[in-house]
DNA sequence: CCTAACGATACAATCATTGATACAATGATT
DNA sequence: AATCATTGTATCAATGATTGTATCGTTAGG
């Protein structure tokens, strides 16, 4: 989850909280602070981040929502709108390559996941445990 | 049988039940605390130790089988695998070498898990080399 | 007063996990 | 061979958690 230490709210500012938190979040994307598909605090964490209720923020979120600047997936939380940043496009591309091959050797999309998870898992756990890449 | 006497499961963690028999059993396994053809007490027998139900150490199981780790031979049990199949270890070099590349983008792990989901789940979705099923 | 915004609370939708039950497979036993 | 027992697995409803949303009373400013 990305911090979103550049939220500020200033309670004695002429333009009410709801329109703080829409403006900044705003400015972050489109300066690109903020890069499509990233993950937005949910409008909880964010609220007690801020000290806010929960709807100040969702106010918020609607508003950027209808202009179409990020999108809310239900369940799964509120994120930036638009086309992959070159950044992730770069990484899914790399995954898209190896998903590829895996399924190839007909393994099943459950297997894939779960011997990606676990790579990832172990790799985390120590720095280069299979740093054989020519 | 081995006695499991180092997996223990907390229903007021963060991480589920099945993830933590998942992650105890993995450990205990890559730090050679189970050795290779040891005997893993049936599901049954597990989940009753640890008040659970079969299916969630089951799911347990399944996901270690999947990435090769443990075996099930039918009605013998579950055991603890050898060296990975040729199979799996393809795949584990696969994932482990994506995983190094997307660590060098600058990736962290929950990103890097979420892109992999998503290559995993758009690519099944897309009229590719579908699984010939005649 | 009246309007806009806030904050607390309740809500609908969605999803993961769990646990009960039934199942297929397979080896043991009679 | 027939039967039984026991393995992991599949299915499915119930539960709980968490998302954004809607409602409503309260409050501050004009």
């Amino acid at each position: 989850m990305i911090p979103m230490d550049f939220v500020r709210t200033d309670s004695s500012a002429e333009v009410p909280p709801f329109e703080q938190v829409r403006r900044q979040l705003a400015d972050a994307i489109e300066s690109g602070r903020l890069k499509p598909r990233d993950q937005l605090p949910t409008v909880r964490k964010l609220a007690a981040d801020l000290g806010l209720a929960a709807n100040t923020v969702a106010r918020a979120y609607r508003e950027l929502e209808l202009v179409g600047v990020i999108e809310t997936r239900g369940r799964h939380g509120s994120f930036v709108a638009g086309s992959l940043s070159p950044h992730k496009a770069a990484g899914a591309r790399l995954a898209a390559d190896v998903v590829q091959r895996m399924r190839d050797l007909g393994m099943g999309d459950a297997e894939m996941l779960a011997i990606l998870r676990d790579a990832v898992e172990s790799h985390s756990r120590n720095p280069h445990p299979t740093p054989r890449r020519s």
